[in-house]
DNA sequence: TTGTAGGCGTTATCAC
DNA sequence: GTGATAACGCCTACAA
């Protein structure tokens, strides 16, 4: 066996550290060691046809003495095809992204892809944040973002976006979303079935979005009571912004017999508050959720809502990217969308 | 001068000449087309000082029209300290997960990391296809893994791996973890103290492990009559899984006054079974989980649990890798484990 | 302010 | 089989 000493010729100079942090290993200490070329090494280290056995055995036992492993740059400089998306969630404890997520690591996978994750805790600040990082590291970006579009552009620096729902300042990049409109069409249908005529809403954080509007729209179309004091909005999509929110409706509207939440959480959370005030669903007060989470098979009564394909919505969305990726037109319209299902359970 | 309108971003470059395989612009693209070299295109990329305005905003111009986005490879050839790490994750769908991962990302961001994101399910096959791609892009990997550590280390390549739970075959590789016998001392003694003497425990798909083990000792030192006879296996770590279980373990063991489940979500699906069979929790029969999900508030009654602080065991698991990397000796014992805390509620 | 030279670690090409 | 040599795309000197 050849002992071979790294005798560092031009790096870090005379310096001889025993401890600490050491320089990685390049293909070049490797080929030193084993005696060598670095093309040889090359050769046994991504297991390449020609090339003694002999060798080959030498040179892997020195790159296992000196744990070489190749750098991902320099390999990736001369190799092309590693596609790395970044995904941006602004809730990792809202059972609806992770499944989201699902969707884009699955079909990110199925192309061979990676995907980068980061949790913006829907924070506006911290969208840049993952926008700064992303944007150097990542081929595409998919993700909830509540910053307009221009600031979106500036900290994305020529990165392709796809949104996973598009907001009201954000128009100019592809995106894949949810049809509120063919949802809330079931679920008010649904409603004014059972008898109810007065109906509130809990909404998001957000304020105006799809989900008001076509809960308006729809609202309007069946003739009922609604304008802007039917509707509460909660601070937070969770269990206790639809307790809080659910709390201060009730207060202003006492006479609604139905609420329809912005998502599953909240309306969880008015079935909450209603109970607190001694009220029964949904036989005093119906709820009707929008989501869709397993969730919601499990709390007591169970919740009706208007269930949407999470995974879909994710895979949607790369396919979207592959799309930016091609040069082709991204889907628009009807084909971005995942339509809504009503699920009818024991709250409603 | 031409201007270019960012509404154009999303496609492809209109400029694109040259014919063939349209290539990504590279540094040397721009500066031809702005007629400088390639440093200033670098100084005006990268926002250095030494640059006249004027040429400044040219190149820039330049790169715009060409979609120039510098290479992350070449860019991290030579400036080092970006640190990729692999996170594998067995079920996106079971909240603890995710939110062991918010933890992950969590300290990841604040070292400065990414973190590329693999969805194993459950499936020995993909946690070796996992790894076999993070072990080339990844410079350590965190995760759940069922596979044996020579398995693991043959698909590893050297990359450092910090295991999120130990199990059986599994010695070799740093890790942290839970200390399940912490958990059970607390949850039996609870049970005990509650006048139960006869509790059968819900395990989970892999069979005896930590939990079940100090399920036993436990067992043992309150002197309970325990053998095998009182564990029932569920097939998946999941609600569904937690019926199915309890109610095999309903049939052999219909004198069980309380069961002590793997995981919150199979304690979820006991309790459900249990009332199918016109019994009540707790006033009949009493379920204990282990997890502390947020879920557990939710259902009724509202779950007794073996709360787990999941973000910790994340961060604490990035710890890991950083000593790794550093050279140190990684954590061991009591300070790579989380220690479980009761939360009394309803069913137990 | 701007350009030239060289190196980062790897693989492809083409000799030997 | 094996080894020079030349990219790959970028950045940090240093020189002009």
């Amino acid at each position: 066996m050849h002992s071979v000493l790294a005798d560092d010729q031009q790096r870090e100079p005379s310096v001889d550290r025993t401890d600490g942090p050491r320089r990685r290993a390049t293909i070049h200490d490797v080929a030193k060691l084993a005696g060598v070329s670095r093309q040889t090494v090359s050769r046994a280290v991504n297991d390449k046809g020609e090339i003694d056995p002999g060798t080959k055995e030498r040179v892997l036992e020195a790159a296992r003495l000196l744990d070489y492993r190749p750098s991902r740059f320099a390999r990736g400089l001369v190799r092309k095809g590693t596609v790395t998306a970044g995904l941006v969630i602004p809730d990792l404890m809202n059972p609806f992204f992770p499944e989201v997520a699902a969707g884009v690591l699955e079909a990110a996978e199925q192309r061979g892809w990676q995907v980068v994750v980061w949790d913006s805790r829907t924070d506006d600040a911290r969208e840049r944040e993952a926008l700064d990082v992303l944007s150097h590291q990542a081929d595409a970006v998919v993700g909830y973002f509540k910053n307009p579009d221009d600031v979106l552009a500036r900290h994305l620096g020529g990165v392709p976006l796809v949104l996973l729902e598009r907001g009201p300042q954000q128009t100019r990049f592809a995106a894949v979303g949810i049809d509120a409109a063919a949802g809330l069409e079931q679920g008010l249908a649904h409603l004014v079935r059972a008898g109810h005529r007065r109906i509130g809403m809990l909404d998001g954080v957000h304020g105006p979005g799809p989900r008001r509007e076509a809960f308006l729209k729809e609202t309007r179309r069946h003739d009922l009571p609604v304008d802007d004091s039917w509707i509460a909005l909660c601070d937070e999509h969770s269990v206790a912004g639809g307790e809080a929110g659910m709390e201060r409706l009730l207060d202003e509207r006492p006479e609604i017999t139905a609420v329809f939440g912005f998502n599953d959480l909240i309306a969880i959370g008015a079935m909450r508050a209603v109970r607190w005030r001694g009220r029964r669903v949904p036989e005093d007060l119906a709820v009707l959720g929008f989501d869709g989470l397993s969730l919601g098979e499990l709390v007591d009564p169970a919740l009706t809502t208007l269930h949407i394909d999470k995974r879909r919505l994710g895979r949607l969305a790369v396919e979207q990217v592959a799309r930016l990726r091609a040069g082709e037109e991204p889907m628009s319209g009807a084909d971005a969308w995942v339509i809504p299902e009503l699920v009818v359970r024991a709250s409603a």
